[in-house]
DNA sequence: AACGTCACG
DNA sequence: ACGTACGTGACGTTA
């Protein structure tokens, strides 16, 4: 089947102009829009492999659009000159590359667009469309693909009629429909007021299109959104109208006029030299042999076959700098190795490896590289290259040294560790983003980097940290991110529709009892209604209105029976969509849910969990925890095993402040929220009520944040003075603990950091400001972070012991997720006593402490049981 | 993109 | 006389 390729010029000059830096030449000309465009061109041409090609640009003149319709784009700013300037140079690449460029006086490109793909769709050529708009997607039918960018331009998405019935629920057909009625700011389409994405995609789903909704007005629930749609039943016809790609443009189009044919490879290396785009030069698609005439100032070398890739494994010895790049766009699991950029000797290279023919022999030498320990690795960010080798069947030895993490213990508060970044603050070097992979490794910044980082490590005395926990454990966190965590999709189906008829039912009522339908879940329609239309009092406000947050209604609940529903309606809409939608959205193709776990992120140490974040599923409350039901072990006999660390930060705080009094209670078993209740209240054990248990666990928790009456009499109900009480007898009856919190804070104002048992370190700047807030948070956090970041040191120790322990026993239970305190564990049957016993031992042993730590462990078919 | 909100430890 | 717990990530709304 014939292939056509068609870019949607304008859209795409524009992403890529908004994606990319403001790139320039030496002589100043902007350079970033025609990059990115190019860039994309080059990649779609690649893999889509076209017969036929064409681009379509906008015209400056007004668009049948405009003449009846004259808001239309109203309000769209003016193209910034930067990119105004790129559009001839983008053409002109255009015209080297052969490719066709159609543009006509008063119509958009989307409609030339349409009415070419409709042609060539309806004479049975495979279509795809590429374009940064949505709008786009109406478009898509069998054999017309849409193909939006993501994510700047690197990064597509293809849509299939298929492919959107199924994410959208609606037909290409209905898209115009949905836009019709939500309308479109950019366009300054007016659509339907009140009527969103939400309600406009629902309708058109169940109804089918416009006109149908507002034949079927009368079946409408919801009296405003029913007046709306009546009182601006023209509006909503006639912003379809406007969204509507048409398909008839007036055009002389001959299919011979697309047909793909090759560049002029001496003139498409010139305009790339001309404009400064190196990096463009070796993704140029094949076009003769006379690369060496064309000076250029590259200085690595190129491996893309087999042979090359053999000398080049041959010839390392020692030690070798590595960056690289992933593809793939989908889930977790599709990602492969693209390129990978290597510096070794003195030399760069890039290896092209996705390029390489017969995998087999390509592999072979890859695995010799990887899995050669004598050849030390420098890598940037290991832990995805460590998975896509790991599924490659690679296990890597000698990976020595990371650049990311070595920044991130070095100071943990920045937002970003990107290798340009790195370089910049440690070398002062500016790269640009832009292929600073490579250009990292040829200019050796790589290797310099390395010994800047290696040596500030040395001097922090934060080897152990780096070489003996954080290394060793991005083998663990990949192994667990490839593992992922089974699900039971027919469950969350389940709860699902058990969820939304509880939304909707509660829905209904807060319209009733407010005699009004309004959005719940906009806190600014949900102020005004509490507050204006209720005359509930204000107890709380925020920068830009009425404050409604749980805590505000929690006190409104007895002045109106509304309140009581929305927090209800807040709760189950928040489980509904990040714990019911949200998870469903990332199951991968393995019917598992792959999360990533992040080890540069938080200040403190921990991990943190993303896409999605597991460390946040539900346990609370009844309702929220039913989510954890969902997940289930790999097999049928398989087991979940969670093991948590008891009172971990509590017992670090004892262990530092080497408190004999809390270090006993620990050691005798005694619950520790009974023990300081016993002590701040004064009444023997026997006679702790569990309302002083509580209000002692609140003062515990206090002293770990770095404690406040205030804060504590907030928490607690009761007033500034009582709570000053309790932790004057708290600090009496542990007076060390009193002693190491002020010495903390002491010397993270005299040394601008805190450390944790394992030398991690947090630097302090709040701690010196002369506002007294900022600094009353510097002392707070002088306070926690040893204490919240000592745990977290020693649950990554344990993660790194239970891993180490499985493999050597050849376990094939494996951890699948952290949560902080706790391990999950997908467990064998055959395996489980031993893993049990092994988990608890490395966990409980991870390190030894003045007081002893404490495991449970528990266990079940779904996680939900596992506690 | 910022804000408010809320899920977890 | 101030304003206040520590650490995260995701979602929906609004500007």
């Amino acid at each position: 089947m014939k292939k056509v390729l068609i870019l949607d010029g304008n859209s795409l000059a524009f992403r890529a102009f908004y994606a990319l830096p403001l790139l320039t030449t030496s002589e100043g000309k902007y350079t970033n829009a025609l990059y990115g465009f190019t860039n994309m061109l080059f990649k779609m041409k690649e893999e889509i492999n076209p017969d036929y090609i064409f681009a379509a640009f906008d015209r400056k003149a007004l668009t049948f659009r405009h003449l009846e319709y004259k808001d239309y784009k109203a309000g769209r700013k003016k193209m910034p000159s930067e990119l105004a300037e790129q559009f001839p140079r983008i053409k002109q690449m255009l015209s080297i590359m052969n490719i066709k460029i159609y543009e006509i006086e008063g119509y958009e490109a989307d409609d030339i667009i349409g009415t070419i793909a409709d042609k060539c769709g309806a004479s049975g050529m495979e279509v795809y469309v590429v374009t940064g708009d949505r709008d786009a997607l109406q478009l898509a039918s069998d054999n017309i693909n849409v193909v939006i960018t993501k994510k700047g331009v690197s990064e597509t998405e293809s849509y299939t009629k298929e492919r959107m019935m199924e994410e959208f629920k609606v037909t290409p057909q209905q898209f115009i429909d949905v836009k019709g009625l939500m309308g479109d700011k950019s366009d300054n389409i007016p659509g339907v007021p009140g009527v969103g994405e939400k309600t406009a995609f629902k309708l058109i789903a169940e109804y089918g299109s416009i006109e149908n909704v507002l034949e079927n007005i009368d079946k409408i629930s919801g009296k405003k959104l029913k007046e709306n749609l009546e009182a601006f039943k023209e509006q909503a016809v006639h912003s379809k109208h406007l969204a509507t790609i048409v398909k008839d443009v007036p055009i002389e189009f001959n299919i011979e006029d697309i047909k793909v044919s090759e560049a002029d490879a001496k003139e498409l290396k010139k305009f790339i030299i001309q404009y400064q785009m190196k990096s463009l030069l070796n993704k140029l698609p094949e076009c003769g042999e006379d690369t060496e005439e064309i000076k250029t100032d590259i200085n690595y070398e190129k491996i893309d076959s087999n042979e090359k890739l053999k000398s080049f494994v041959d010839s390392i010895k020692d030690i070798s700098f590595i960056s690289y790049e992933l593809k793939g766009t989908e889930r977790f699991s599709t990602k492969v190795i693209d390129n990978l950029y290597v510096l070794t000797g003195g030399k760069s290279y890039v290896i092209e490896y996705s390029k390489i023919e017969n995998e087999v022999e390509s592999l072979d030498l890859l695995k010799k590289y990887f899995e050669k320990d004598e050849i030390k690795k420098v890598v940037h960010d290991c832990k995805n290259l460590i998975t896509v080798l790991s599924k490659m069947n690679i296990e890597v030895k000698g990976m020595i040294f990371d650049t990311a993490i070595s920044a991130y213990l070095l100071d943990s508060a920045k937002q970003n560790y990107s290798l340009p970044k790195l370089v910049n603050d440690y070398l002062c070097e500016d790269v640009d983003e832009v292929d600073s992979d490579i250009k990292i490794i040829e200019n050796s910044f790589m290797s310099r980097l390395y010994e800047t980082l290696k040596s500030k490590i040395e001097e922090q005395q934060m080897e152990k940290l780096l070489y003996e926990v954080e290394m060793p454990l991005c083998f663990v966190l990949s192994a667990m991110e490839s593992a992922g965590f089974n699900v039971n999709r027919n469950k969350l189906d389940e709860l699902e529709v058990k969820f939304r008829e509880e939304i909707d039912k509660t829905q209904r009522i807060i319209y009733e009892l407010c005699d009004e339908e309004f959005n719940i879940n906009s806190p600014k329609q949900l102020g005004k209604i509490l507050f204006e239309k209720l005359d509930l009092p204000i107890i709380k406000k925020t920068k830009t209105g009425y404050s409604t947050n749980a805590e505000v209604l929690e006190k409104l609940a007895d002045k109106h029976p509304v309140i009581e529903k929305i927090i209800y309606f807040r709760q189950i809409t928040k489980i509904y969509s990040t714990y019911v939608e949200g998870l469903k959205q990332v199951i991968d193709k393995d019917g598992k849910i792959h999360s990533s776990f992040n080890q540069t992120v938080t200040t403190t140490g921990r991990l943190s969990s993303t896409d999605p974040n597991l460390q946040n599923i539900p346990i609370k409350y009844e309702m929220g925890r039913e989510i954890r039901k969902v997940f289930i072990p790999n097999n049928e006999d398989d087991i979940i095993l969670s093991a948590d660390y008891s009172q971990i930060e509590l017992r670090v705080l004892a262990h530092m402040a080497g408190d004999e009094n809390m270090i006993n209670a620990f050691a005798h078993h005694t619950d520790i929220h009974t023990k300081t209740a016993s002590e701040v209240f004064n009444v023997p054990i026997e006679e702790v009520t569990s309302l002083l248990r509580s209000r002692a666990k609140a003062v515990n928790f206090g002293i770990v944040y770095g404690i406040s009456d205030f804060s504590l009499s907030q928490d607690l109900h009761i007033t500034r003075k009582e709570a000053k009480q309790y932790m004057d007898a708290y600090f009496e009856r542990y007076p060390k603990v009193k002693e190491y919190l002020d010495k903390t804070i002491v010397d993270a104002k005299k040394d601008g950091y805190a450390l944790t048992i394992l030398n991690r370190k947090r630097y302090i700047p709040e701690i010196s400001a002369s506002n007294k807030i900022v600094k009353a948070l510097g002392e707070r956090l002088a306070m926690n972070a040893p204490i919240q970041g000592s745990a977290a040191d020693i649950i990554k120790l344990a993660m790194i012991h239970v891993y180490d322990e499985l493999k050597k026993n050849k376990f094939k239970s494996e951890i699948i997720l952290q949560v902080h305190d706790e391990l999950i564990l997908n467990v064998k049957q055959n395996e489980f006593e031993q893993v049990k016993l092994l988990v608890k031992t490395e966990m409980e042993n991870a390190l030894k402490l003045h007081v002893g730590l404490d495991v449970d462990i528990n266990t079940g078919n779904t996680w939900y049981e596992a506690k």
